[in-house]
DNA sequence: GGATAGTTAGAGTGTAGCCC
DNA sequence: GGGCTACACTCTAACTATCC
């Protein structure tokens, strides 16, 4: 597949929608034709075979644009604001605020429906089979995950989740980034990198199976400890404890812990602690002491400090700029 | 609300040894 | 030999106290 028809799958969107565009293959602004709505879609393009647009705008009327895929790709979709439809011969996805998809395309006519008067903020990385497979590559240069296996006999294939606080950090310096005159594609390139990481991560590696030294029972048991622990956040048994609570030694417990989830029982606890704590501070019904003590921490200063190792800011300052 | 220093409990890790 | 347990050691998360 050339490089050409991986781009012709955004552009034909951009023309659906009266988009005066420059070139397929460049970064460029592009507002929105003033008899169809307000706002712009941003087009960075920081090498050829990746593409992140950031659209942000409003129509005046109801519309539908049809977009054909024709070369097969790889697309991973932010919906922030606003709602979108997409239609397609045998199946249907609406994307709605706050939630994610990773979507694999082979060959699609599908058509995008957009309400009037209703803002949507939503940022897209697109990129071509060729590029994620060579994402999946592992040391010894074999790969487990491929297009085809993941499509099966299907035309498309779509993943979804809530967007977590790890993405809604990575996806705020986007778009502060995005609305800077002097922001460089590299920059855009490094948070879409991370965003894909976190979104492969999620979607493709959790159900790894194959190499698993568990039984289904012992799988069973570990996703019992887990509801344990997020049940009993702000007081969480010891690893002994859990071990026993769940019927299974904390050696296995340990070592399932990690193959099933990628990291330690503890530092998965805090990840959901701090987590929370996001949500919370995102609401701004409590104050960060209140926040802090409602995640199981007793010391706030302490949960300042994780907090800002985990999302780059102090609790206050993530408040006062929300 | 946040930073820092000192302290401590316990998680994480490595390994010897036991059992099948 | 593989799977597991028990134990010792290291390291770090979480705490308190204090200060700005």
């Amino acid at each position: 597949m050339g490089m050409t028809d991986f781009h012709q799958n955004f552009n034909r969107f951009f023309d659906e929608l009266q988009l005066q565009r420059q070139r397929a293959d460049r970064t460029e602004k592009m507002a929105l034709h003033p008899q169809m709505g307000e706002g712009a879609i941003q087009r960075f393009v920081p090498r050829p075979d990746l593409e992140i647009v950031i659209s942000k705008y409003k129509l005046y009327q109801k519309h539908k644009a049809n977009i054909f895929t024709e070369a097969p790709m790889v697309e991973l979709n932010y919906c922030l604001q606003g709602r979108r439809k997409t239609v397609g011969s045998d199946f249907q996805h609406e994307f709605a605020p706050g939630n994610y998809t990773l979507q694999f395309t082979r060959q699609v006519d599908a058509c995008f429906e957009l309400n009037e008067h209703q803002p949507l903020l939503m940022l897209s990385i697109g990129l071509p089979v060729s590029t994620f497979h060579r994402f999946m590559e592992e040391l010894n240069g074999t790969r487990t995950i491929d297009f085809s296996h993941i499509l099966g006999r299907h035309s498309f294939r779509i993943f979804q989740n809530a967007i977590d606080p790890s993405a809604s950090v990575i996806l705020k310096q986007i778009l502060r980034a995005a609305e800077r005159h002097d922001t460089k594609n590299f920059e855009i390139e490094c948070g879409a990198l991370e965003l894909l990481s976190l979104a492969f991560r999620s979607f493709l590696f959790d159900d790894k199976q194959e190499l698993s030294i568990l039984s289904k029972s012992d799988m069973q048991k570990i996703r019992q400890a887990r509801e344990i622990l997020l049940e009993r956040m702000t007081n969480p048994p010891t690893l002994v404890e859990l071990s026993r609570l769940i019927h299974l030694n904390d050696y296995k417990l340990k070592i399932g812990f990690k193959e099933i989830y990628g990291m330690t029982v503890f530092s998965y606890l805090r990840n959901k602690r701090l987590e929370k704590a996001f949500f919370l501070l995102q609401n701004g019904s409590m104050n960060v002491n209140e926040v802090s003590c409602a995640v199981g921490y007793s010391n706030p200063s302490y949960f300042a400090e994780a907090f800002r190792k985990q999302f780059g800011c102090n609790p206050g300052e993530f408040t006062r700029r929300f």
